[in-house]
DNA sequence: CAAGATTTTTAGCTGCGCCTAAAAATGGAA
DNA sequence: TTCCATTTTTAGGCGCAGCTAAAAATCTTG
């Protein structure tokens, strides 16, 4: 893999760490045990990082990301979001199986193919785990109100976000028309669902692109 | 990447080198210039994929592939080539385009996805270039062997060997539309056929005579 | 067939990302 | 406030895969 990648790794683990406790400074120790590594790698990686301008290392008291390596690691994951969508969606695998596989694609480098890959799932919102996927700009889409498929009145574009009670059997069939969780639904596409199935569809609408239905 | 990657490399140019001039050895000067390394690297990787049994190397004469190093080197081609198909055939790009993601994303560990990625793209026998896809045992499709006419992607011409559980009925139908034993089909009559009968007709490829479809 | 030209390997170096062990800084408790 | 326990960084090494320069083997040619 390239060389970069492990730069990636640890931009992944500050971004994951210091959103999740946002008192700013993230620990190497954290960074270490999060990244499998020992302590003293990731003070030579943070070390790395700061001078590409991507986060602020205060020695002893730990690193935090400059606005530049937040936007790097928003890219990532999703990128890391993206790769997970198109494998459950698309390839039907599992949702706990498809963490180590997205780890493996994100570190892919071809802007083209994020583009292309984000429009062919349908530029989806969230990935298979219902985590957000940022958008290309690093920032989110703004939290859309879920609700049930039968209440959209009138029809528009939505996207999947959960399904109740749903039975194996209905689950499959779902994913037979191409229907799982992130998939964008067209207002023709709504209309020639079963009936039953707008009870058991969660969705929230979705930003038109602009592309015709 | 993993540490394995270059390892990988150095496998699939002993492969594309040794199989387009078959008098087996390959100097490490051809895979140097190949690789866009030097020649002393390359001796140094060829003694690693000698220790794993990969290859043989008879020193100031060359490399060569052993049958286990085959075998792993046509794997990688058919990871590159069934990403390739997937890039062009299901992304859109452009078949110039694709040839160093699909270099990436060869480097991908994980048998079950090359599984998945395969029967997403309907088993491909061939891929953007029309370059043979190798089979998951490390085969190829050879010219003469007989398959269901429902794995032939892309189309080809191709002439029908055998009849799987047909029905009186169907045979009948089938022979009503001229397809007997020894039929060649065109491509754009195969797009015409019921699908049923995709399944049930056995074919083999055919050497194409030049002429239009 | 011997000697020079060419190819290939060996020797020894570099950078990267990891490690362990030792040194330095922090911060909590007496 | 001072001293000790803990955290973090620095120092020094290792393996990998590349490099250059020198040595060794092979090829070529007079």
């Amino acid at each position: 893999m390239s060389r970069s990648s492990q730069r990636e790794d640890h931009l992944k683990a500050l971004y994951a760490l210091g959103e999740s406790q946002p008192s700013s400074w993230v620990s190497t120790t954290q960074m270490a045990s999060h990244l499998g590594v020992k302590p003293p790698s990731v003070t030579a990686m943070v070390q790395v990082l700061a001078e590409l301008g991507w986060a602020e290392h205060r020695p002893y008291h730990g690193a935090r990301l400059t606005p530049t390596g937040r936007k790097l690691a928003l890219s990532l994951v999703r990128k890391h979001r993206l790769w997970e969508t198109f494998l459950v969606a698309r390839l039907g695998f599992g949702w706990e199986e498809v963490h180590d596989i997205a780890e493996q694609l994100e570190h892919v480098d071809s802007v083209e193919l994020v583009k292309r890959l984000d429009a062919y799932l349908g530029h989806p919102q969230s990935d298979p785990h219902g985590d957000p996927i940022p958008k290309a700009d690093g920032t989110f889409h703004p939290e859309g109100e879920v609700f049930v498929l039968a209440e959209l009145n009138p029809l528009v574009r939505c996207e999947v976000k959960a399904v109740r009670e749903g039975s194996d059997a209905t689950l499959s069939a779902m994913s037979a028309k191409g229907i799982a969780l992130g998939s964008v639904l067209m207002p023709s596409q709504i209309e020639a669902l079963p009936a039953a199935w707008l009870e058991q569809l969660m969705v929230c609408k979705t930003v038109d692109d602009g592309s015709a239905d």
